[in-house]
DNA sequence: TTCATTGACTTGTACGTATAAATAGGCTAG
DNA sequence: CTAGCCTATTTATACGTACAAGTCAATGAA
């Protein structure tokens, strides 16, 4: 039931509401509102003191009650809930889906969406957590710089979590607790990429890896894994570099190994699509077709992967799901902050997309 | 002289931040209080709703009475500045780099970014604008939606302008005065990229154009003045469509025309790189080999022109630059808000990529 | 005319009382 | 040992009274 200090409130709201006052305007003495609404003056008193601790109306002793700028001391409240979100980037392969994912949950539930990028870049990253400290989020989900490394601003995270603002990180885990992750399984896909060229015969593997984060690492691991569960004798080369070095380490090296013509690999596991659209383009420059001289799986199924002149084999990766799925969680745990919520961390099961840059080894004539 | 209620806000407040009291920690019964005090329950109770009141202390009806996350709720104020930015799409072609691009430069000032997607839909630009009208942001960066149609939501971005909050858009020109904009000369571009088939001797052309913002449109008349201005007869095929049926109004119709032998076009102009890479792929379907039997043209330089088979020639969009100059502008506006900044809008000069996607017209044996 | 006084009006402080509603803890029955 | 009930505690709503303190305008004296 509608207590009756409400019923002076509401009916106050809604008079100022429609403009039937103006800045300034007087309002009834409490005398007047006593007879008007048929309440004690303590009631009266306590409506107009609510009215006045929002911001509606301002009372001057012996003077009267008016009605406050309320249209600026209220509505102006910054109710709305914000999340961060920090990725390593934004525009690059997949980091676009995912936002985009993210966005698109948030803003159905009114949630706005503070983003910032680190670059991968450790200090970035210190940066702008410490501004997001200092604004008012609900929420942080994060991208940890430079995952293979341990996190490093472990400190950082704490404090949000001290401040029961929930923390989710994607595409790496952490070693804190109540701090769900959302993660592809990378080892997982790693393995299974491997295997499907291993399945098809190809017994010359080169694999491309990053290895300064945590992905990288994985997908290699993966890699080596398959390897090492195989009967058969495989020949591997590998290719290993960093954020910093793509090109020295990566490319040319890419470009040697393609062009000699005894030991060159029949099949190759790629980092992630761009790695393996530079591989294919590349390829295509020594005369070598895909997939017939050279089979190539990439990760991520991004947009890329659908671009080439033939439909790339990818370990498929959620992206805008995963987004999806994160900002659901990040509602909930905005909602209800008590609860653990580690156990709602997620690790999407691998699975290849279907493709044509993949065929069976074909002994060269 | 202190009031009575004054003595007793101000003893609690002193014991808590004395750190007599941790958070959630229970305080006494008003009963408690009362004796304490020596006060009437009235005046406790007014001294804990005014701590109530400025974020202090909670109280459950039945429970007690419990220092609140004071820390919290009553130093920190946020501080930062905010901008907003509200496009169309975050993971379509371009967007991910102009966003990037703002980001750079606002994260690089201490300024965060809020972000938002209208999905081309006027009724969620609303709502959206809704909300960053009822939080606190410094500025507004904006891509209307449906910008062919007219400006849908003209009385919120006033509303903006009101509050002095600066507003900018991307993509598109408004008629309100002191909002500055950023945009491709789309008319010159179309007309670049006509003329250059033009001038290799092309005399079939098909231009695919989106009709539901500008910027089609805008390339779709720069398109039919390349022709107008030329003097030798053209003949030219024209495929407009709007977002909602891109597949029914402009994948069909394409297939159909790529698949006649003898009316067919031997140039294309799409209206964005996504159009010409359907193309590039329809027609290696069709066995038609580009350039050689057939030449495209693309719009917006994006990273699907590199990943083709061949290197797409693509009128250049400034994208990262375009959002480092609109963050820069944005930023100047908030420091000093009073000037007008109108004249600081910017078209950007249209520019072909280089690429292989383009020959010379060659008669058909 | 000007200024201080006065008194009516209005809001603020403070106490008293009664009842309602929610909670917490102890008790009992199963 | 648990679930449900009961009771005491505690806060919330609501009425009443009295007086203090500030505002405002009319009155009257300088």
């Amino acid at each position: 039931m509608e207590k009756k200090y409400e019923v002076v409130i509401n009916a106050l709201l809604k008079e100022m509401q429609d403009g039937a006052y103006s800045v300034d305007a007087k309002l009834p003495t409490e005398l007047a509102l006593m007879s008007q609404f048929q309440v004690s003056r303590h009631t009266v008193r306590k409506a107009l003191a609510d009215l006045e601790g929002r911001g509606y109306v301002y009372r001057i002793q012996g003077g009267g009650s008016y009605v406050a700028d309320w249209q600026k001391n209220c509505q102006q409240r910054d109710t709305g809930q914000n999340v961060a979100v920090l990725t390593t980037h934004i525009s690059d392969y997949i980091f676009p889906a995912i936002i985009s994912g993210i966005e698109e949950t948030l803003t159905a539930q009114g949630t706005s969406l503070l983003l910032g990028s680190t670059q991968n870049d450790p200090e970035r990253e210190r940066q702008s957590l410490v501004q997001y400290l200092n604004s008012n989020i609900q929420g942080l989900i994060i991208e940890p710089t430079k995952s293979a490394l341990g996190l490093k601003n472990q400190d950082l995270y704490q404090q949000f979590l001290d401040r029961k603002i929930p923390v989710i990180t994607i595409n790496a885990k952490t070693s804190l607790p109540k701090v769900p992750y959302f993660v592809m399984d990378d080892f997982g896909a790693g393995k299974l990429a491997t295997k499907k060229l291993l399945d098809l015969g190809h017994q010359q593997l080169l694999g491309i890896f990053k290895t300064d984060d945590q992905q990288g690492i994985d997908r290699m691991n993966g890699f080596n894994r398959a390897i090492q569960e195989t009967q058969t004798a495989i020949d591997i080369q590998l290719i290993t570099y960093q954020t910093e070095n793509v090109q020295t380490q990566m490319f040319e090296r890419l470009s040697r190994i393609l062009a000699t013509k005894d030991a060159r690999p029949t099949g190759i596991i790629a980092y992630n699509d761009q790695i393996a659209m530079t591989a294919y383009n590349l390829a295509t420059k020594y005369d070598l077709k895909v997939p017939q001289d050279l089979s190539i799986v990439g990760f991520d199924n991004s947009l890329l992967s659908h671009s080439l002149g033939v439909q790339l084999v990818s370990a498929i990766h959620p992206q805008a799901q995963m987004g999806r799925d994160v900002a659901a969680l990040m509602i909930k745990m905005i909602a209800e902050p008590t609860r653990n919520y580690a156990q709602f961390a997620k690790t999407y099961a691998p699975e290849l997309s279907a493709g044509e840059s993949v065929a069976a080894y074909q002994p060269k004539k």
